[in-house]
DNA sequence: GAGGGGATTGTACCAAAGTTCAATACACCA
DNA sequence: TGGTGTATTGAACTTTGGTACAATCCCCTC
């Protein structure tokens, strides 16, 4: 799986400060690609492709923080830099606190810039092999039936064979043979391997 | 092991300011230590408890980072919360940035100052239960003998007894009885528990 | 109604893990 | 030097895990 390139989302309502960035980001080597209005890129439906967000926090209708809210909550994780040309160290503060990469203030340079966006895209590729992690750890869980599923479980509980079945109300001999399925679609080796795959999904998805 | 009393300490060069904020810290219900400069904060033994720094970014010799960053060189960690009376907004974002709580403006109200504090001292007891349980498990490890942990690292690597035996060039029965002897001083009932023990002692060392 | 996937159980057998009792060997300390 | 702790091995045995083959049952779909 090749990772594409990636690209730099640009949010300011000010024509003129939004060229000027956008032209920046380009002049360094990156892809990049605008938007007047913190509507515009909340509709926008994003490539999926690393990526980060170039905010100004004061936008028209919502602040920068209503859009990093709205993408939270709408469980998109798009690494942010901050930009304002009148900020507040309290406003600054609070955009790191949601987990800003950095919080520039007009005029900053190009420097400045290119090591936000690299550590901005350096967060984003990290989350998306997190999330390729998590998705490749539950489509292989997938491949498990419900039963198959709930062997797992209990195995990577500790419990013997013997105590599944009293458990699950069925024979010793059946859980053997889901268990004998699941070290098979798991690629599985041995009982270590199965206690660090479902810890391992167990993790991600927290 | 009851949790003695947090403690909140006061690093300001200015008398005036640090007799202030200590006044306001014991206001605010909290035991309050202070300090007149970097050096003799950094010279001060830290008593074992609950802690927290309030940290003025502007200090005679060093600023409030190089305080930072000696205690991070030493492996000491103090959520810091830093003040300031004329701070930058770049000066804020590195604050956040190397992992401050909070960062002040003077002239902060009470309220601001016990919220800061209250997520100082959270983060400073959960520092404090991690740093605990990975000395619980560093001891029970301890208990083994350089020759059970390799059977144990060995068997939580999902080999089986014959291989470990190889491994080790000695026969399986004696790693049998390693083996056993393992599980009894962890008091573990299963492989399962050996594997998640010594992956949270991986995870918590990291 | 035929076929497929999933769940279940049985039998039989082999491999691995765990337990118990006993013994030897070595290093180190009081 | 005797005792302690550790490492090692052996034998015999029980329990548990894993595999192979076969069979039945149920649900759902073509």
């Amino acid at each position: 799986m090749r990772s594409s390139e990636p690209i730099v989302f640009v949010v300011d309502d000010e024509d003129v400060m939004r060229d000027t960035v956008s032209r920046m980001v380009q002049q360094l080597g990156f892809a990049a690609q605008s938007f007047s209005s913190a509507d515009a890129f909340l509709q926008f439906s994003r490539p999926d492709r690393p990526a980060c967000l170039v905010l100004d926090v004061m936008l028209g209708g919502d602040s920068g923080f209503d859009v990093v809210a709205a993408l939270d909550k709408g469980n998109v994780q798009v690494p942010t830099i901050f930009m304002t040309g009148s900020g507040s160290i309290p406003m600054s503060v609070r955009a790191m606190k949601t987990g800003a990469v950095e919080f520039l203030t007009k005029p900053f340079d190009k420097d400045a810039l290119r090591d936000a966006i690299q550590s901005a895209l350096t967060r984003s590729m990290e989350q998306r092999e997190r999330r390729a992690e998590l998705e490749a750890l539950e489509a292989l869980l997938a491949t498990l039936t419900s039963r198959e599923q709930e062997v797992l479980f209990h195995v990577t509980a500790g419990l013997l064979n013997k105590e599944i079945a009293m458990q699950l109300g069925v024979v010793e001999q059946t859980v053997k043979v889901h268990r004998a399925r699941v070290m098979q679609k798991l690629a599985a080796r041995s009982v270590a391997d199965l206690v660090r795959f479902t810890d391992r999904v167990a993790a991600l998805r927290a």
